[in-house]
DNA sequence: CCTGCGACTTGCATTCAAAGAC
DNA sequence: GTCTTTGAATGCAAGTCGCAGG
């Protein structure tokens, strides 16, 4: 008995200190390692890009014609016909700017020979190159387990070398560990640049950040960097600059990474910060709306736009440089109709402008009387094309946000009303006594409401009308199920057939209630303010709550992403 | 102030792979 | 097993915001 008693005591003492240990292990990833000094980590190493596979050029019997006739392209201007071939099916290829750009650029990359000769797009024919593009993808369908089997084993070694870093004391994943391939521009909308070409990018394009201790990647045989420098002050590990607007491209660490995380983390605190003294910042710019400086209330009433509309910035863009979207202080006169009275309400703003990624904003809102005649104000002797809040812009608003609260910015507003709504939803729609099914249709349409708020607009899948048959006729078949399952019930009172009739009212269930998400789910896209403006601990605390797995609404990449969340947040985290 | 740049977050679409239907 | 469908992963464009430098 003492041998036992002692064993317990000896698994006690050691599962109390694994415990003590994890806890320590999760403070030390999540409470510690604020560096004062602005630097973001001490040791950085990893093993550099992965650069896109070398052009192989075609073989001799693809063609391409010219005018009708058979022409043999050099390989740099082949690669290029390569890109548009590849599009050919693609809308893009009609349009008349795509086509100009692309051509601009392909005779860039052609011999003096094929410049003088080739000086017409119309004449150029890609149609053997496309489906030779076509039968490979074909080809590679259609390939052999053990081929297929080979490919996916030599990802995995590539992702084992290239795909992590060390950072500090961690093993970390990288996110795009892969350099983008050469090819066409396609911005998004109406872009002035669509059809350029994106140009291969070489080693000597290259910067390479790591630390000083740290082994440094090797460039590929025969060529070098264009930098290699010890940044501690920057979470990038390689950088490029692209060349279609002359930005810089980065390699960064996965989310699921402790600097991103951290970030994302803090993220959320700033915006539980803004809730506390929300308050106060609404009473202020409502009472800035009376102000004598025009200013002033251009910004009182932007500010309400961003807050009670969950609008972004809008910082100025380059004109002619991308497509025309605006967000909240960039909004011009023709974006916005006023309506004294419409459809029994009074004081009614319309808006209808292309925000970021061209996605459509409309939407009718009645607005104080205040906030209206301001805006009738601001729109005195203007240009549809004028500038709304003339006398305002991101710099100034952010400017004014960061003396009302330390932090804080226009984004946080975005943050702040997203997570606040969908704790406040799923308060109001999750029923206590609802399946586990129907609780996560609430937490769905609570994750709705918030994708509503932000716009988080997608495209109706291509194939939605057909799955939403689909389903339709899998409801239909059960319903018929349970009623046959029913009358069987009715004639022999047995046990299993109570079962069986309960099982399949429970399969209906299900079906029903997957069928009204996709439904209502058609033309809105969840991911983005899962992934972006959500506290995740309102989730994971939702589901503590009322027992549901988190796996229920969390994918393996959100979970791991999210980590840091399902770590803290007990069932009673409030936002 | 204004402008441009740099770093980092956000966002939709496409591609890929696993699950499910046949 | 094979074909379809679906959800996850990836791709990369397009925002936000702070800062340096004139």
């Amino acid at each position: 008995h003492i041998v036992l008693f002692l064993r317990e005591l000896y698994s006690r003492f050691f599962s109390f200190l694994s415990w003590v240990f994890l806890f320590a292990v999760w403070v030390i990833r999540w409470e510690e390692e604020r560096y004062t000094d602005g630097s973001k980590w001490r040791f950085l190493e990893h093993k550099g890009p992965v650069f896109a596979p070398p052009y192989e050029p075609l073989p001799d019997n693809v063609r391409f014609f010219y005018d009708g006739k058979n022409m043999k392209l050099s390989a740099p201007a082949e690669e290029v016909a390569t890109f548009f071939a590849k599009m050919l099916d693609h809308e893009y290829t009609t349009k008349d700017i795509f086509r100009k750009n692309f051509f601009k650029d392909w005779r860039k990359e052609m011999t003096p020979e094929e410049k003088s000769k080739l000086t017409d797009l119309n004449k150029c024919n890609f149609s053997e190159m496309n489906e030779y593009f076509k039968a490979q993808s074909e080809a590679k369908k259609q390939m052999s387990k053990e081929e297929k089997q080979k490919i996916k084993e030599e990802n995995e070694r590539v992702l084992q070398e290239y795909g992590y870093c060390i950072m500090d004391n961690h093993k970390e994943r990288i996110g795009n560990f892969r350099i983008e391939p050469p090819g066409l521009f396609r911005g998004r909308g109406d872009h002035p640049k669509m059809g350029m070409l994106k140009r291969r990018i070489r080693p000597e394009d290259i910067i390479i950040n790591c630390s000083k201790d740290s082994k440094q990647p090797k460039p590929p045989p025969g060529t070098r960097w264009k930098e290699v420098r010890h940044d501690n002050k920057v979470t990038w590990l390689v950088s490029w600059t692209e060349n279609i607007q002359g930005s810089i491209k980065y390699i960064m660490l996965n989310p699921s990474s402790r600097i991103k995380g951290e970030k994302d983390w803090q993220k959320y605190e700033t915006a539980r910060r803004l809730k506390k003294c929300v308050d106060r910042i609404r009473a202020q710019y409502r009472d800035d709306w009376k102000s004598k400086e025009m200013r002033i209330r251009q910004r009182a009433v932007a500010l309400y736009f961003i807050d009670k509309l969950a609008l972004r910035a809008g910082n100025e863009k380059e004109e002619g440089e991308t497509a025309d979207t605006v967000g909240c202080c960039s909004l011009r006169v023709e974006h916005i109709k006023l309506y004294p009275k419409i459809d029994e309400q009074e004081y009614v703003v319309e808006f209808d402008f292309l925000g970021k990624d061209s996605i459509r904003y409309y939407n009718k809102i009645p607005v104080e009387k205040r906030v209206f005649k301001n805006l009738q104000l601001f729109l005195e002797n203007k240009q549809p094309e004028d500038d709304l809040f003339d006398r305002l812009n991101t710099s100034i608003l952010n400017k004014h946000l960061q003396e009302l609260m330390d932090g804080l910015t226009a984004k946080v507003f975005r943050t702040y009303n997203a997570s606040i709504t969908l704790q406040q939803q799923l308060k109001e729609l999750t029923c206590p006594d609802d399946s586990i099914p129907a609780k996560i249709l609430s937490y769905n349409r609570a994750n709705r409401a918030v994708a509503i708020l932000c716009n988080h607009q997608r495209a109706p899948p291509k194939t939605f009308e057909k799955s939403m048959q689909n389903l339709q006729t899998k409801i239909d078949e059960k319903q018929k199920q349970l009623s046959t399952a029913r009358k069987q019930l009715k004639t022999a009172k047995a046990d299993h057939k109570r079962k069986a009739v309960q099982r399949i009212e429970e399969q209906l269930m299900k079906l029903q209630v997957q069928a009204t998400d996709r439904e209502e789910n058609k033309q809105i896209a969840l991911g983005t303010s899962k992934l972006n403006y959500l506290d995740p601990r309102i989730s994971v605390a939702w589901c503590k709550k009322w027992g549901i797995p988190v796996e229920k609404i969390y994918n393996k990449t959100q979970r791991e992403k999210f980590a840091w969340a399902i770590d803290m947040a007990e069932d009673d985290y409030e936002f």
